[in-house]
DNA sequence: GTCTATAGTGCGATAGAC
DNA sequence: GTCTATCGCACTATAGAC
């Protein structure tokens, strides 16, 4: 995994991004292993040689790909952090992530809980940065076990619940805001 | 998937169980399509083909591991429709996920989530049986989306939960006991 | 930025001996 | 039930022309 050690943190091309798009639909579909760069070049219309010309190794195209995910959870966290209080905070950053897992339904739970990506979350500093900041944000410092059973069991019912087969049928709007209400209440709920 | 279709049902000898060891322990940390046969031989000590000489196909061996995992679960629902109440057959088939959630914590939660295991869960009968019958015990006829995304949120929160980074720390027993709770007050929330 | 062509490796799967 | 040996194929990755 020397990817990770690359700067890798420049905007990606026109180009690049189109990689990044066709692998993260296709790691939803069969996983980051299941995923071969052959795969990712006929999905472009490209040959495997004009992917490798944007990104080295395969190791890259993952790490460029979980770091445009990251993105959008790192614009939610900043946002959140700007609030006056801490009440505040924790709502708005509940509030964004629902909309960001409901906007990413198809492709966000699939890739977050894929065992590569796993390791690329446990080992990348940018990516703990993130995870830190959610912590602070949604735990702070209570030492109580409830604390993060609560609010693991909140992240993975919110991730978990958009790729659910039990709201399949719902469409998008629906299932934001009964997730929202839903989460809201779960957060609020009394220690 | 053709491997779907063939009479699988059968209790597994000694050394297939072996193998369904082997395969769940490297599907959670690799992903299913991450996972060759190679590897699953190396760590049981045998080679290739002896893997072979049980299964057939590596799809075989997928949806062996997925069935194993899959008879807990069953053993669960079995037992919750044995309750003599709607309620009481609720809370026997949360408290048993709960059990089985912490049990399976180093395993479960990237399991479920594979885009190849989700496809044998899609696609196959065995599979459907058992999560109409959550379905039907956990939400009924009830037809308003909140019931979908209320079930469908705890049991995202349930099976994610055990493998969220933020309780790492925490022991198995302590995961149960704050998770069982914090699993029937989102159950018995107010609608 | 994309192409053709190719090197080298590991894959899933099979045959046949013990 | 396990082994050795092998087939054909798809993979990651590279070289060099346009």
């Amino acid at each position: 995994m020397d990817a990770l050690e690359t700067g890798s943190s420049l905007a990606p091309s026109a180009a690049q991004s189109r990689i990044i798009a066709a692998a993260l639909d296709l790691f939803a579909h069969h996983g980051v292993g299941g995923t071969s760069l052959q795969m990712i070049a006929d999905q472009i219309g490209v040959t495997k040689a004009a992917v490798y010309h944007q990104y080295k190794t395969k190791d890259e195209i993952v790490l460029a790909a979980a770091e445009a995910e990251l993105a959008g959870l790192r614009t939610v966290v900043d946002a959140a952090e700007r609030e006056r209080s801490r009440k505040r905070a924790r709502e708005a950053l509940v509030a964004g992530i629902v909309d960001l897992a409901v906007r990413r339904r198809r492709t966000v739970g699939t890739i977050l809980s894929d065992p590569v990506i796993a390791g690329f979350f446990a080992d990348h500093d940018a990516f703990r940065d993130v995870m830190y900041r959610v912590r602070r944000l949604l735990i702070g410092d209570d030492p109580r076990a409830e604390a993060g059973v609560r609010t693991a069991m909140l992240l993975a019912a919110i991730s978990g619940a958009v790729i659910h087969p039990f709201v399949v049928d719902l469409d998008d709007d629906t299932l934001h805001d009964e997730l929202l209400r839903l989460a809201r209440r779960f957060l609020g709920l009394p220690g």
